[in-house]
DNA sequence: AAGAAAACCAACCGCGGGCGC
DNA sequence: AGCGCCCGCGGTTGGTTTTCT
């Protein structure tokens, strides 16, 4: 079928709006509203198509839009729904009043999502793998203020999963297999970390009771448990996987200082 | 001081859903 | 039911500004 282009029309303007064209469309919006983009530039008087007035407006013009650098707390609730929601920058925005969509993504990909990548890396074990503990305490440190993990249970996904397959499960989210047991479906590590405080997790998590990881690409479900269990070393993976697990349980604690 | 690289961000593009005809 | 229009969304681009060497 194949839709024609938007600005295709000769004589329509792109690129960086002037000051009179903000004039233009703000008076105009003023006086008369936004209910039909696409008649509105010629209405109004602008040589730009609909999708570029309505892009001006929600993005740049609109009254209530909040300029300025966002707040650590603007940034933590972002990677905190950006844990939960993933790319879904306009259910962000929404929780972030005078934020827009375009502003939060652009904010993610040009600082945010590299400040954790960074922290990840910064978290990669040595290869002789004596700062395990060190940086084990580190991961703690990023999880105050309730460092460690309360229970894990881990529950096959299907009934044919094996302990073989559990091996699988804690080489893709770096555990190593000596620090982790199975046992009746639990999970069980060392004790070399403290607990996190069954206050940790969230009333969502508890009401839910479980965690998929599909949406990790595991494919096994954890469940937690009133067993204590810990984890006493991680890879930068397993730091990822966690600090996604925790924030898919809405238990993300304040941001270290990258 | 100047050129290069990195960071930033406004704007564009194309897709898909909703809706009316 | 099918088609086309409109809008909103997410991904991407490219120009500008800032920082680095």
């Amino acid at each position: 079928m194949g839709r024609a282009p938007c600005c295709e029309k000769m004589g329509l303007k792109k690129g960086p709006w002037t000051h009179d064209e903000d004039q233009i469309l703000i008076s105009y919006i003023h006086q008369n509203g936004h209910a039909n983009w696409r008649a509105l530039p010629k209405q109004a008087g602008l040589l730009r198509c609909g999708k570029s007035c309505r892009l001006r407006w929600t993005n740049y013009l609109r009254p209530d839009i909040k300029r300025g650098n966002f707040t650590k707390e603007e940034e933590e609730t972002i990677i905190k729904l950006h844990g939960t929601l993933g790319n879904r920058w306009s259910t962000i925005a929404a929780r972030l009043p005078g934020r827009t969509d375009n502003e939060i993504k652009n904010v993610w990909h040009t600082r945010l999502k590299k400040r954790f990548k960074n922290y990840q890396r910064s978290c990669k074990l040595d290869s002789n793998g004596s700062s395990h503990e060190s940086k084990a305490m580190d991961l703690s440190t990023c999880l105050a203020p309730n460092p460690g993990i309360e229970s894990i249970k881990y529950e096959p996904a299907s009934p044919q999963d094996s302990s073989s397959e559990f091996s699988s499960v804690t080489d893709q989210i770096g555990l190593p297999n000596n620090t982790v047991s199975k046992n009746n479906n639990q999970v069980y590590g060392s004790e070399t970390l403290p607990w996190i405080d069954e206050s940790y997790w969230s009333e969502e998590l508890s009401a839910k009771n479980s965690i998929s990881t599909d949406d990790l690409g595991f494919g096994f479900r954890f469940q937690l448990s009133p067993e204590k269990t810990s984890i006493n070393t991680m890879t930068d993976d397993g730091m990822a996987f966690w600090y996604d697990l925790l924030v898919r349980a809405g238990g993300l604690p304040e941001l270290p200082e990258f």
